[in-house]
Order: C-alpha cells, then structure tokens, then sequence
DNA sequence: ATGGTTGGTAGCCAA
C-alpha cells in the first residue's frame, strides 16, 4: 500500500498538478494538507475520474486536510482530540485496507506553523504538538499499522536543512519545537523518510522566494512516522522532487512510503 | 538586505 503527504497549498490552484500526480504515482492513499476549502468546495468529481474517493475536513480560506484512497475510506475521525475549542481543521483520521487485507490506520495532519515565536500563535503550535503526542500513544496502543502522515512544519535536526542558520529565529526550527518533536517519536515511532535516507540534501519544501528551488535552499517538514508493525512492512520510500520543478507548483512536494499490508 | 512569492479572499492574513 502506497501511502503519501502533500501540503498542496490550496486545492483549486493545485487540482490540475494533483490529478496529474495521482495518474503518474498511482499511490493507494494520499493525505492532503492545506486545502484551503470548505468541504463543499473540494473537487470531488475531478478527484473521482482519477480514480479516488475522498474524505475532507475542510475550513474556508485556511488550513484543511483530505484522505484521497482507490478503496474505501473507513471509520473517518475528523479533528486532533483533546481541545473542543479548537476550530482549525488540521486532522483527519481513518482506516484503509491494503491487497492482502490488512488494516492500516493513517493520520493526515497539518501540524500549526507557529510563526512569530513569542506570540500565542507559537504557544498553539507546541499545545497542539502535546495534543498529538497523546493520540500518537494510544494509536501506538492499537498495535497495527499506523502512519503519521502530513506537514510537521519541525525541522527535525540541522542536517535537515540546506541553511540552518537561517532558520536560527524560525518556529520550525525552534528548541521546543524540535524536542516536541523527538519526544514523540521516541513513543516507539519511526521517521520512515530519515531511516531510509541517512544523507544530507533531502528536503520535501522548497520557499517560492529568493528562488529557494533553484538554488536547492529547502527543509525537511513533511513527515511520514511509522509504528513499530508498520515499519517492519517498508518496501520503498519516495520524495517526488520534481514536482516542484512543475508549472504552478506547490512549494512542498509529495513524500510517500509502501507497505508490504 | 525585515526583502522576496503565492493562495484565498476582498482588508490584508498566513505561509
């Protein structure tokens, strides 16, 4: 089973990339982040003549996330637990089955930004970074296949970006931000991307200014965080680079894993 | 160098 994040930034500037994408890749479940729309709104049919069903947890002009699947998307679980005033929509949750009938629960998140630091907006991100640790553990608890997929929007370590100086100020790439981080995966979680590909030079986000892409200046935010029986089914792992090459592109690109489930 | 670019929306805000 294909599994794949893509912070798309905005679903109707991006439908033609994604169906593009989708027919290309062929992946069996994609989680999408900043969709940028209502439910409403989202382009189900031109999702549908590319083969995929959907479920949308959809805000209007922020935020919002999607679980694309070929096969039927169950027990769907809108919104991270743990703060019913939160209204952001950033999480979706539900469970997929693969070729040979194993289960596999997916977690699509859009992990907050939380720049400036020093404002309530970098208090939101590490309260909703602590919201997500409890919900890791007991999908850990589960003791299935578990994929944490999505924008992290945390810079895991300085090799994970090209400058990291500059990133010194950043809520990315802040101290808290990045222990957040390593605490959860050290629930038992596995970077499926970091694991695979132990080298430098391997970002999933490219900044539209200062011609970032061109110049290769990314960062590695987007995440793929496997449970333990997830993990020990891994055939492949992909960042689809070149898609940040394409006409209109999304300033993140797809990152995907296969699951032998 | 506090710039630069993009998307959603209709003012600027978020990234």
């Amino acid at each position: 089973m294909k599994i794949a994040t893509w912070n798309i930034n905005g679903v109707k500037a991006r439908i033609d990339a994604l169906t593009t994408w989708l027919k290309e890749a062929g992946p069996d479940v994609v989680c999408l982040q900043e969709i940028k729309s209502v439910d409403e709104g989202f382009p189900l049919d031109a999702v549908a003549a590319a083969g995929y069903q959907a479920a949308v947890h959809g805000q209007k002009g922020f935020n919002g996330v999607a679980i694309l699947a070929k096969r039927p998307i169950e027990d769907v679980q809108r919104g991270l637990p743990g703060d019913p005033e939160d209204a952001q929509a950033r999480y979706i949750e539900a469970t997929l089955s693969g070729d040979h009938g194993r289960a596999v629960r997916v977690a699509g998140l859009y992990l907050p930004n939380g720049n400036p630091i020093g404002t309530e907006k970098f208090t939101y991100k590490l309260a909703w970074m602590e919201r997500l640790s409890r919900r890791a553990k007991d999908l850990l608890a589960l003791e299935m296949p578990v994929v944490l997929a999505g924008d992290f929007n945390v810079i895991p370590e300085p090799k994970d970006a090209r400058n990291p100086a500059n990133w010194a100020s950043d809520a990315l790439f802040q101290p808290g931000s990045r222990a957040a981080l390593r605490a959860l995966v050290a629930q038992g979680w596995t970077d499926a991307v970091r694991a695979t590909m132990p080298g430098a030079d391997v970002y999933t986000f490219w900044d539209y200014q200062a011609g970032a892409f061109q110049k290769n200046d990314g960062i590695r935010i987007d995440h793929l965080l496997l449970s333990p029986e997830a993990a020990d089914r891994i055939t492949a792992v992909g960042i689809d680079r070149h898609v940040r090459g394409w006409e209109k592109p999304s300033d993140h690109v797809p990152v995907w894993v296969d699951l032998e489930v």
